[in-house]
DNA sequence: CCCTAAGCGGACCGGCCGGTCAACTTACTT
DNA sequence: AAGTAAGTTGACCGGCCGGTCCGCTTAGGG
């Protein structure tokens, strides 16, 4: 019996500070990414560090949960835009809300890929697949030029957020949409240039 | 007398070390950015830890030294460019350099300047501002598109490097070669769609 | 209402890291 | 060759952080 998490349901006030526990994470870890520290985190959600430990046993389990969120809703989301009629924007929808996340940058701190969770693991490949479809048709519609693979698409997707954090202080948190269309702009057939290197092959 | 920094000269062994050290930190921050421990470094130029900072008062100062040098030498080359007959060619050269520093991300730290160092800010002007004449040549000689500014160029510059660090242990070290294509066929007038955010404004 | 197990929390531990220091070694001067 | 200032070194310090533990609180069933 390896695997089995529900052993009996949570105590009501129990339920909550892990609620609280995630929502303080996962704001936490988007401001300070992994340097985040778990006394900062549970301050932030009002409780004792002991709880957190409680909760997760490590420090990479929460941050696993957290992103295992943040995958899950978003690979939700990217689904429902396989079916869309114009594969072109629906890629194109599917970064913005990749690079959305509140124009952080540490939703790279998926693709650095530490904690080897299986649950994770498994979300990611669900992802990546999706990025696959998503690609595969946009290619195939050519609204994106032909020697675009999948793997290009999920090393590139963070980019925009992760370059519009240098941005000094005072800029629009809406920058990163203007890296997103620069990059995207990159991706279309239009004046492409040919590609030096071949793409990685994603484990 | 503020900032005189030559009282005089080094002794031998003390020169000798000092260039140890900094060659031991380049290759030591390139490879694991900030984390990078003063133990670990002296260790790999083989000198005790003491000495690294009887050279420098501060890890910071050590990696604005770093930073210094690589910036200086970045410069200097992308000055040797200005005068080239294809300004489009000669940004593109440019980045390549930039992005080149064997295909570590880690150039970037230099766009968080935590340490506030007069020397760094002045050659990080320096550079910003050799960046501005290439985003502009290149500009007006129709080989990039004309909403983008030296800001963007300054903000993108890295991230080749970012991006292909996240490719997994196999992949080619040049992948950042791929992406750096990528993003500059983003910057060409072809194919241009309207960019949804101003750029923003660098101290 | 009361009992008990589930949950909570903060003092505590070991390890790491940036930085200091005083004893020791060594390169240059005369 | 000898003196000395410059340079080196590793033990040491304080602070931070992930993780543990045990005494305390409290939810919730009977």
């Amino acid at each position: 019996m390896v695997g089995m998490t529900s052993d009996r349901p949570l105590r009501a006030d129990a339920a909550r500070n892990r609620a609280l526990l995630l929502a303080a994470a996962e704001r936490e870890f988007a401001a300070r990414g992994l340097d985040a520290s778990v006394a900062d985190i549970a301050a932030r959600a009002g409780i004792g560090k002991g709880t957190v430990f409680r909760h997760f046993p490590t420090k990479d389990d929460l941050l696993s949960e957290v992103m295992l969120d943040r995958i899950g809703a978003l690979t939700a989301a990217g689904e429902r835009l396989t079916g869309s009629g114009d594969p072109g924007a629906a890629l194109l929808e599917f970064l913005t809300l990749a690079a959305d996340r509140q124009q952080n940058a540490d939703m790279s701190v998926l693709q650095e890929a530490h904690a080897v969770n299986e649950r994770l693991t498994e979300a990611r490949g669900r992802m990546f697949t999706l990025i696959e479809t998503l690609v595969t048709r946009a290619r195939e519609s050519g609204a994106i030029r032909a020697d675009i693979t999948g793997t290009d698409v999920v090393l590139l997707m963070c980019a925009p957020g992760h370059v519009a954090g240098f941005a000094p202080p005072g800029s629009s948190p809406d920058l990163w949409r203007r890296y997103l269309a620069i990059i995207f702009d990159g991706l279309r057939p239009a004046g492409a240039s040919p590609l030096p290197v071949d793409p990685p092959r994603m484990s």
